[in-house]
DNA sequence: CATCTGATGTTACCAGTGTCAACATTCATG
DNA sequence: CATGAATGTTGACACTGGTAACATCAGATG
């Protein structure tokens, strides 16, 4: 944040660069997506930041402090999207999902390294610290909440919250890592994106819906 | 194929390896599963099968070769255990999408590394080569069929095979993917691993089931 | 205002990496 | 046996992540 040009990295005017963290992370992800993963180094980086390839470790515990950063952001900005499909349809859990799945998968399919980067492992999970856990937890708990209290309000069965969670969490992350893992699953344009991930979420609704309330049973 | 002798790789006796081309896989995946993926390095994968530095280029393009052939590897892997499961349960769609699903679930939260590589994207799409492609799509037919001659036997339901096949496939990586992903969903042993699988996959295939034969049909 | 201190940025350097070119050795085939 | 194609080795190159020593600045303190 505090920052909107966007497009003109090098901003430098004095010997202290003022900002230099957000600006790393900022110059990361703009790399990020344009180069991926595999190719980022941390010295394109400093140089993208218009610092000396040393500057960035006073600010990140090497590559692996900068890249967690980068995802972090992304597990934020996949909470509020989360909570916000939850506020944007009051008392329509169904709803709420559906929006909440549809971000997601176009917020990922939108941004493949960055997706990569959150899930990909590229960091041992030993080493990923406690704030990345509890980004990702946030994000989580954001589904759980429109589960829960779709629970609550007899729309969603299910023996626990939490396996229902997984099941939807799982359909809606993985039909994304299908469409970014360039085999199957390659849709053109995003409204297509749009379509799949709505259709994988009716089939998942239709498996978590409640049965009780509707008086279908199947033996 | 065709060498048992796993542990004892540095083998050589001649000037020539005889075998070096599998025995630089094999090497790749021991090191891949016990430093990780990001750790991994051309060189100590050379030094692991007994030959210099340089050696391994005669016989992949590159780092993303050798990785490639190891992905590779994965794939076909996958692809034998879902047609094993087709198979092992003759005329029952239900209990071989389970057995696929459970089966994939447990391979690929036993090999974590190797599964961030098939599908964690270290290699950016465009360089994927026709073969990989070739062998995902394999694991990926080897559902569609399961779920083909499901439909066809009036089991499934759905509007074309593919948007079913594709929710399936979903749920079953995707719950991998937060298994592996460490945050959230943390199962202690094989067999927590095992149950979330089934739970998972009995929650698809009740969005899966076709409706028009038991009577159900929601407007 | 002068000065000291800590934070931030720079340069120089190191070990390790992927990759290639030149050379060495072996195998196969005439 | 000679010759060429495979295969393996050595040595180099540019680049990377990371650290240490030094330079520059901002701000507190006198």
């Amino acid at each position: 944040m505090t920052r909107s040009k966007s497009k003109s990295f090098p901003a430098r005017d004095s010997y202290h660069h003022g900002d230099l963290h957000s600006t790393l992370v900022e110059a990361a992800e703009h790399l990020l997506e344009k180069q991926g993963l595999s190719a980022l180094s941390m010295r394109e980086v400093a140089k993208l930041a218009g610092v000396s390839h040393s500057a960035p470790y006073r600010h990140f515990r090497g590559k692996a402090g900068l890249l967690e950063a980068v995802a972090q952001a992304g597990f934020n900005r996949l909470a509020v999207m989360i909570n916000g499909a939850h506020d944007a349809y009051p008392d329509d859990p169904e709803a709420q999902l559906r929006a909440a799945g549809v971000a997601y998968v176009e917020w990922a399919t939108e941004n493949p390294e960055r997706t990569h980067l959150m899930y990909g492992g590229m960091m041992k999970s030993e080493d990923v610290p406690e704030t990345l856990h509890a980004c990702a937890e946030d994000a989580y708990a954001g589904i759980f909440h429109i589960i829960d209290e779709g629970r609550q309000a007899g729309v969603f069965g299910g023996d626990d919250t939490d396996s229902v969670v997984i099941s939807a969490w799982a359909v809606v992350h993985g039909l994304t890592m299908l469409i970014l893992g360039s085999g199957k699953v390659n849709p053109a344009n995003p409204g297509e994106v749009r379509q799949l991930a709505l259709r994988v979420c009716d089939t998942i609704l239709d498996g978590i819906r409640s049965r009780t309330g509707t008086g279908d049973q199947p033996s």
